[in-house]
DNA sequence: CAGTTGATAGACCGATTACTCCAGTTTAAA
DNA sequence: TTTAAACTGGAGTAATCGGTCTATCAACTG
């Protein structure tokens, strides 16, 4: 008999793998056909499917491998001896990869909502790259960081916010958003360094509070 | 000899995308086929081309249409006498469609990066909606609502990077989303009556200044 | 070497794609 | 009423889609 090779066969996955996100920020999640991954990565049409079931499975998987990727990046930013701001000013400015990243990423947030599969598998990481924060910021209070009242959850929801948002408008406007990443970052010390309420604290729903600030 | 009457054929044509709108947001932009369309606007396929000449130039008027809702909408805010926190707030929580508009937007603003066309019409659209927010801050300042040394350019953009940023917490996590959103709502008044320097001035690293309002 | 089995290619499949063509009907000006 | 344009429906187009099938090749085992 013959035994086959599962590392041979998982590294010409991986390469089927790159070739299909070459394809994917060139064409969108949708706009890549199998035929293109197959020219891509220089394989025949059949052959594609004795690596994957089907090409949905191709895009399952480069989902999961991006989120792990996300999230092995924050890990060791945690780890590392930086302050909580300094690790993650690099996730508020732009992609490495540029706005073609970006929009596969919203491409794969949008998908999330479509198709349950891969719904389950973003809120899987989703939660995991939260929890870490959580982390973070706990790792961050013991330290003085971090006001020691602040609700991690919720602080570690608004952080993934202020990331998201900054990465779109990286994608729509680069030049207008460096300008703004800066204030993104003054947004989050802010967070981390004021006592928030983040609920209960908002019965005055004063409709007439018009004029506020007038000090 | 017959003229067509041009008020007909326009309510014919918003009639065909509303149809459109219904199938983009259950399928996805690219998801969604003629025929599906056809099938929803109850018209036959080679109707629809009587009215549009291609499928993206269906996509093309829907983008234009959703954004000109928005400036709408923001521009009634601003006329309306309401600070501008309060006019914001909405814009921070959810879209009324929710998830499924949200994973919509997403899928045009992928789209603009690959097609060029589409690229253009959102690009001016982005640029407008700045503007009214840049008009609004200023209007603001005239107030005293808004810090008088904010750059209102960067702030403009700041703000749509909270605005964006709270989308995509909203359609992936509307529960922890909702808790989320009274800080970046702080967030936005910290950063409206907050004098930011958006560049070069943040030597003040004080990293103790954690203790502020125990009250 | 023989035999077995994985690796690979490419023809092929029905379904679906965006889109076209044309014939029939309606409509209103001439 | 005549007539021609506008409206409408639906069959039909070539191309492409994701996916299957089979045949050949290559490589390892006995």
């Amino acid at each position: 008999m013959r035994k086959l090779d599962p590392v041979k066969h998982e590294k010409k996955r991986q390469e089927i793998l790159g070739a299909a996100m070459r394809c994917f920020l060139r064409s969108g999640l949708k706009g890549a056909s199998t035929a293109e991954i197959c020219a891509e990565a220089g394989i025949s049409p059949g052959h594609l499917y004795h690596y994957f079931d089907t090409r949905d499975a191709i895009v399952a998987a480069l989902i999961e491998g991006r989120l792990e990727k996300v999230t092995e990046q924050l890990k060791a930013g945690i780890q590392g001896a930086r302050s909580i701001v300094e690790t993650l000013a690099p996730e508020l400015e732009g992609q490495p990869g540029g706005a073609a990243a970006m929009a596969l990423i919203f491409d794969m947030m949008a998908e999330s909502k479509r198709n349950p599969e891969m719904g389950k598998i973003v809120n899987s990481h989703n939660r995991g790259i939260r929890e870490i924060l959580v982390e973070m910021l706990r790792y961050g209070q013991s330290r003085g960081e971090v006001e020691a009242k602040l609700d991690l959850e919720v602080a570690a929801t608004t952080i993934m916010a202020l990331m998201h948002g900054a990465k779109v408008v990286a994608m729509q406007n680069p030049k207008e958003a460096g300008k703004a990443m800066p204030v993104l970052r003054q947004l989050l010390v802010h967070l981390l360094m004021t006592p928030m309420e983040s609920a209960g604290a908002e019965p005055p729903r004063a409709k007439k509070t018009v004029a506020r600030a007038r000090s």
